[in-house]
DNA sequence: TAATTGGTTAGCCATGGGGCTAACTATAGG
DNA sequence: CCTATAGTTAGCCCCATGGCTAACCAATTA
């Protein structure tokens, strides 16, 4: 009970392999049992099972078991929240690109009305853009 | 195709470990030297160094020495191919949904239809119909 | 030039992941 | 009742991963 993974390690964990991720997307196409899900591997049962435990246990597949055969489905919300921290990702990436390219139209426009109105010194300027893209709060 | 799998591969590892997704995040923020990312972690610089290398082959992270100093920051591309197969598994398992959801429909109608022109039949219908309800919109 | 700073390389260690076989349980079918 | 089917449990192997220290460049800076 000490070290409890976050879901999302266990989520992308479990996406790292390509075996798991195939499973997942046949799971999208609907439900299936363990032996229609193992049958298309080149791998023995007690490996493959592997597989589906690491799946059941990142939230990612549910299974039940009726009879002998233990039929396994696609538990959307996993990865939806995977999805969804791609997607905060992104959103920060995007609204920074767009701080800095604001900054820049105002370093541009700045830069014009000095040319217009004096001799040189944009240079020092210049430098000041790379600066300020490699660090912002700090 | 099977070389876009392995790539997957590589950014699903790379963020299913704490460390490197926190890296992620903050590269999403601007870029910074390996030292600046290192500050917030309780770790010796050569383990830290080995996740910037994971995030940088697997192609999420670029990095560029100047001097002795290494800048690093997020290329994007790979975080949206990965976040490209999420929405492909998304749309085929809504799709899925869709298709499932019309064909009950179209059972209702059947039952509907056998219910007003003959006596009990319903067992096997009604289980179906449970599932759907189930989960609906996600 | 000497010392400090910022990374890098090399090598060690413990753990865990992904694969296997063999043997076992429990249902379904003949 | 007997056998085949569908998973499951147990245990072994190998290598990748994530952490460490120690020693080593290579730029800055005093």
């Amino acid at each position: 009970m000490a070290n409890q993974l976050s879901r999302l390690d266990q989520v992308f964990a479990a996406l790292a392999d390509p075996t798991r991720r195939a499973i997942v997307m046949r799971l999208c196409a609907g439900e299936a049992s363990v032996g229609e899900l193992a049958d298309p591997f080149a791998m023995a049962l007690p490996s493959f099972m592997k597989h589906i435990h690491v799946l059941e246990t990142s939230g990612l597949v549910l299974s039940e078991k009726s009879g002998r055969v233990r039929t396994c489905r696609l538990s959307p919300d996993a990865l939806l929240s995977a999805e969804d921290w791609f997607q905060h990702q992104r959103a920060i990436w995007e609204a920074r690109l767009d701080r800095f390219e604001t900054y820049v139209m105002k370093l541009k426009k700045e830069r014009a009305a000095a040319k217009r109105s004096s001799k040189m010194i944009k240079k020092t300027t210049n430098k000041t853009i790379n600066k300020t893209t490699e660090r912002k709060g700090s």
